[in-house]
DNA sequence: TCAACTCGGATAGAAAGTATCCGAGATCAT
DNA sequence: ATGATCTCGGATACTTTCTATCCGAGTTGA
C-alpha cells in the first residue's frame, strides 16, 4: 500500500495557498517547495477539480483556496489526489469455489471487508479531524513562529 | 492508495487454515476460493517468510497455521504481504527550496508527516484488534453457523 | 533406494504512477 | 479594440510496481 507522491506536494501547497490571498502561480510553488514544476500542475489540477483550490487564467492568475483554511481538511486534500476508492476492494471470493455462498446471502459484506472498512473509517476520521489551518499552525510552532511569516514575506516578493 | 490483492486471499487462506491441523496445499486452497493457483502460492511464501504459517515439504506437505488462530491479527497477515512501509513517506520538502529548514531543526518530523503518521496508527489500531479468529467465528455467525463445519468438511474430503 | 509430490525463488506481462509537453483561454498594456 | 504574453488544462511518453506464471531444490513416504 503506497500513497501517491503528490500527496506530499498537494499538503504543503495548500499550506502555503493558505498564507496569501492573492493567487500563487503553479512555477512559484513549484519553486518554493523545490519539485517538478510540470508534475505538481497536474496534481494542482486534481485540486481544482475537487474544488479545493480555484484557478484563475491570465497575467496575473495562478492558484487560490476556495475556502478557508480551516475549513479544509487533510482528508479533502487526500482524497482530492489519491481517489475515494478503499484501498481494500472486496473480490467477493466466498461466492466461488465448491462452497460458494449463494448470492442472496451476501447483501451485508463479508467479515473480512467489515473489518478493513472499519479501518479505513479510523484512517479516514484521523485525517478528517487536522485542516490546513492546523498544519499550518504547527509548522509555525516547529519554527519558533517564523515559518509562516517568511512563506507570506516571499510570496509578496515573488511577483517581479 | 490501493491494497495488493493478495490480502484478500491471504487473509481467507489463514481463515481456512485456522479450520485444520493437517497441512493443507497451496493448491487446495487456491480451489476452495477459485483464484490463480500460482499466484496464491506467492503469497502463502510471503506468509511463511513472515513465520505466520508453516510449510511442510513432501507428498502429505502443505501450509498450517504456526500460532493459534486467535493470536494471530489482521495487521500481521496484512503487513506481511504489503509490506512493513507506511502509506505516506515524507521526501523533507520542507529543506528544499528558497525557504529552506536548516537540517538540524529537522530532528522531529513534518507536521504534515506526524498527522499522516497517526492516521496510519489508527489504521494499525484497527486492524490490529482482530484476529484471524474473529473473523472464522463472524464468517460463522453470517452463515448461521455452517460455514466452518463446511469448510473442515470439504478439507477432510480433500485429500483424495 | 527410488519415485512422486511439495514449496521456493527466478522469470515475463500488465497496470498504475511518474514526468513532460504543447494547445485553449484569459488578462493586461498598447 | 487589438495584440502579445502569460496562465491553466488535457493529451502524450517513460518508469516503477503489481500481477501472473514457470521450473528447479528439497522432502517425504513406499
Amino acid at each position: 500500500m503506497k500513497l501517491s507522491n503528490g500527496v506530499e506536494w498537494a499538503l504543503h501547497s495548500c499550506v502555503t495557498l493558505s498564507q496569501s490571498r492573492a493567487p500563487v502561480r503553479a512555477t512559484r510553488l513549484a519553486e518554493l517547495h523545490g519539485i517538478p514544476q510540470a508534475y505538481l500542475a497536474k496534481h494542482l489540477q486534481a485540486l481544482s477539480r475537487a474544488e479545493i483550490v480555484h484557478a484563475t487564467a491570465g497575467q496575473v492568475g495562478g492558484y487560490t483556496l476556495t475556502r478557508p483554511a480551516a475549513s479544509v481538511t487533510m482528508l479533502e486534500v487526500v482524497q482530492a489526489i489519491d481517489g475515494t476508492e478503499p484501498a481494500y476492494r472486496c473480490t467477493e471470493i466466498r461466492q466461488r469455489g465448491p462452497l460458494a455462498v449463494p448470492a442472496e446471502q451476501c447483501e451485508r459484506p463479508c467479515a473480512i471487508a467489515r473489518a478493513m472498512a472499519a479501518a479505513q473509517e479510523a484512517w479516514y476520521r484521523a485525517l478528517a479531524a487536522v485542516s490546513i489551518a492546523d498544519l499550518a499552525a504547527a509548522i509555525d510552532t516547529d519554527s519558533d513562529g517564523t515559518a509562516m511569516a517568511d512563506v507570506r514575506r516571499w510570496l509578496a516578493g515573488s511577483r517581479h
